[in-house]
DNA sequence: CGTGCCGATCAATCATAGCA
DNA sequence: TTGCTATGATTGATCGGCAC
């Protein structure tokens, strides 16, 4: 479900002026995550943005060189042991796996073109 | 306490702007086609090359230019104008290549 | 029908660059 | 040097699409 606000005729301004396009009212529901009081802040739904511990994510490295996939025993382990929500372990190894992934991307290019100069 | 942080933070500390060639390229870019200001990966890949530059630094550069931008358009307007203007007779060229179908607007 | 993953993106924030 | 703004990069989390 997304807020799609309507309020500006899609056909007016005219000009040089920029209308409001789509992507410019695109907004992004509020983050879920938090649930389940976990570490000692308040008891208000988070807003935004769960700060990791340095140690959570010391383990959850740990973890990603020891298997780059999860299996939901192990999420559950690692989400109790490190007293976050499964959903976090399991986002934080989605976007482990991306970030390695262009890691290797741009570890493998930065040498030069491949052009056959040389 | 943020000192903690600071240990491994990598490549956010050295941070380089781009040169001014590279950001009149992005921006080029950007404002002729702000009605969906979206490259495609192929269009990354150019504008990287174009700008000497990396794809990640091409989807940083859009992905910060698209949010920055729609938080505040006013202060983009002259920018806008600028480029718009700019890109105008660029945009002619670039009406043929039996890419993808998007002209949404265009009064 | 529900769930995990991918790829792209968002949105907030960090740390520095740049300028007055 | 001091203070503030501009800007590139990082990252927890969302969105749409796809496979199982």
């Amino acid at each position: 479900a997304a807020h799609l606000e309507a309020c500006c005729s899609p056909l007016s301004e005219a000009a040089s002026s920029a209308q409001t396009f789509d992507w410019m009212k695109v907004k992004r529901n509020p983050p879920k995550t938090g649930r389940s009081g976990e570490y000692g802040y308040g008891g208000q739904p988070n807003t935004v943005r769960t700060n990791f511990t340095t140690k959570q994510l010391t383990e959850l490295e740990k973890e990603f060189h020891f298997n780059k996939y999860l299996t939901r025993a192990r999420r559950v382990e690692i989400a109790a042991a490190l007293q976050l929500n499964e959903t976090q372990v399991k986002i934080w190894f989605q976007n482990r796996r991306m970030k390695q992934k262009k890691r290797e991307k741009e570890g493998l290019l930065p040498a030069k073109a491949p052009t056959s100069s040389d | 306490v943020m000192i903690l942080r600071s240990r491994f933070l990598d490549a956010r500390r050295k941070r380089r702007n781009f040169n001014k060639q590279a950001t009149e390229i992005l921006n080029e870019y950007f404002y002729s086609h702000l009605s969906n200001p979206y490259p495609s990966e192929e269009a990354k890949e150019e504008l990287a090359k174009k700008c000497s530059i990396t794809v990640s630094q091409v989807s940083n550069w859009f992905g910060n230019k698209r949010i920055r931008y729609k938080k505040n358009i006013g202060k983009f307007q002259e920018e806008a104008n600028m480029y718009a203007a700019r890109t105008a007779v660029n945009a002619t060229s670039v009406s043929a290549h039996g890419s993808q179908a998007n002209s949404p607007s265009t009064p």
